[in-house]
RNA sequence: GCGGUUGUAGUUUAAUGGUAGAACAACGGACUGUGGCUCCGUAGACGAGAGUUCGAUUCUCUCCUUCCGCU
């Protein structure tokens, strides 16, 4: 009902298919950019609109703090109060636990959190995270896991799944409730996230007790942390295989672009990621030749854009030279430029990607694609 | 001109009669459900000359240099 798959590859996983929230309809496969405290880092929304992210993800646990979930409840909810356009998303908070700078511990019943800036003290519990989450209004909700990391031992990422799963229950129980007065085309939706590291037994564990739960779209959390990508692809493949074929997938955090091809092929509808914006502001920049990184001494005298087949347009009116300056001096101005380019070339890719989709030719345009971007994930898997 | 003072990497500096250490800057790399200020790696210096000494960046002398004062 909320996702209907239009097209299916023949020689791959991938598929076209489109999710209908109550904002709209959205076609996937998408990626959708960062904007943690309701923007995307240095760039105003007006980018985001003008690079087509017809998708964006907040964290709600972040601006329940600052500026609070009323401000933007009063505002019209959370794609009003930063005049977007197109589909929001708020992750919950759960992936902060990842961050030691403000996480404290967390027992059965939530998480403590603190504000690294005051000292201030929360407790967030599964309640509360979706009375938040729907204040702010989000199109697409994710519940509140328990995020592992990923050097930790097996017996506590058994345990990060087992609070992930009560968690996910008492989610979707408080999210129904919550809404059952609300007419079926204005309702959020509820995305479950599977954990389970990189042990098998485990992310199977996980994604079977969630898909119990039945979630209108669910997520795969804890991957592309750092485990090699043989590891990753391989989450994804027994994932997929439990998941139901009718449901969206979500792949948290994937952000490289050979990466999200082998997702997508994989059977991933959905992706977020700060690493083209991360990678950006630190002159990392992704080009239909693979990745460049635009302070090397080399493009000091480049007049050429950074990349002739980009359309964006930071292609169009700025130079290597310019833009290697004004990164090297940490300019604002330089990083907004480099991070609109890196998020245009994934949006971009992803528009390619579902017309090849829909033309039957994905997996002749990921294999070329393969065949020219230069990326150390290339190499290293040869 | 005289008296004092100073001289170590591009910059700010540490230590030492026995292979000069750091921080920024530079150069190269990493960043994957973001509280921008992160991490890893590489390269780079004893002002010049003479003397004492097995050995001098260190001690002595001369020159040059920095800054201060006096004429």
């Amino acid at each position: 009902m909320t996702f209907k798959i239009l097209y299916k590859d023949k020689k791959t996983n991938a598929r076209l298919g489109l999710l209908t929230t109550k904002s709209g309809d959205i076609e996937t496969p998408f990626f959708m950019p960062v904007a943690t405290k309701a923007t995307a880092k240095y760039l105003s929304t007006d980018d985001l609109i003008s690079m087509k992210a017809k998708a964006s993800i907040s964290n709600a646990f972040l601006l329940s703090v600052r500026p609070n979930s009323e401000t933007i409840r009063n505002a019209g909810g959370l794609s009003k109060f930063m005049s977007f356009n197109g589909i929001t998303f708020t992750d919950s908070g759960g992936f902060q636990m990842y961050s030691p700078h403000i996480y404290l511990k967390s027992n059965d019943s939530g998480v403590f959190f603190k504000d690294p800036l005051n000292g201030e003290k929360f407790f967030i519990t599964p309640e509360k995270n979706m009375k938040i989450q729907l204040e702010i209004g989000a199109d697409v909700a994710m519940c509140l896991d328990t995020m592992p990391l990923l050097e930790h031992s097996k017996s506590a990422i058994t345990e990060a799944v087992r609070k992930t799963t009560l968690w996910a229950k008492k989610c979707k129980e408080i999210h129904n409730n919550l809404q059952k007065k609300i007419s079926k085309n204005k309702r959020q939706l509820l995305f479950g996230i599977t954990q389970g590291g990189i042990y098998s037994d485990i992310r199977e564990l996980s994604v079977k007790q969630l898909v119990e739960i039945n979630f209108d779209g669910y997520a795969l959390g804890g991957l592309a942390l750092g485990e090699s990508k043989e590891e990753e692809y391989k989450m994804i493949e027994i994932s997929k295989l439990l998941l139901p074929e009718e449901k969206p997938v979500y792949l948290m955090g994937a952000g490289n672009p050979l990466e999200l091809l082998e997702a997508i092929s994989r059977g991933i509808d959905i992706f977020d990621s700060r690493f083209p914006t991360k990678s950006a502001r630190r002159g990392t920049l992704f080009t239909s030749k693979g990745r460049i990184s635009i302070s090397n001494q080399k493009y000091k005298f480049d007049k050429s854009p950074i990349d002739f087949s980009c359309s964006c347009f930071v292609c169009k009116n700025y130079s290597k030279s310019y833009i290697r300056h004004l990164v090297s001096q940490e300019e604002g101005s330089g990083m907004r430029l480099t991070s609109y380019h890196n998020l245009f070339f994934l949006i971009s890719l992803l528009e390619k990607v579902r017309d090849a989709i829909k033309k039957g030719s994905f997996n002749h345009f990921k294999e070329k694609f393969k065949k020219t971007y230069k990326d150390y994930i290339n190499i290293e898997e040869k």
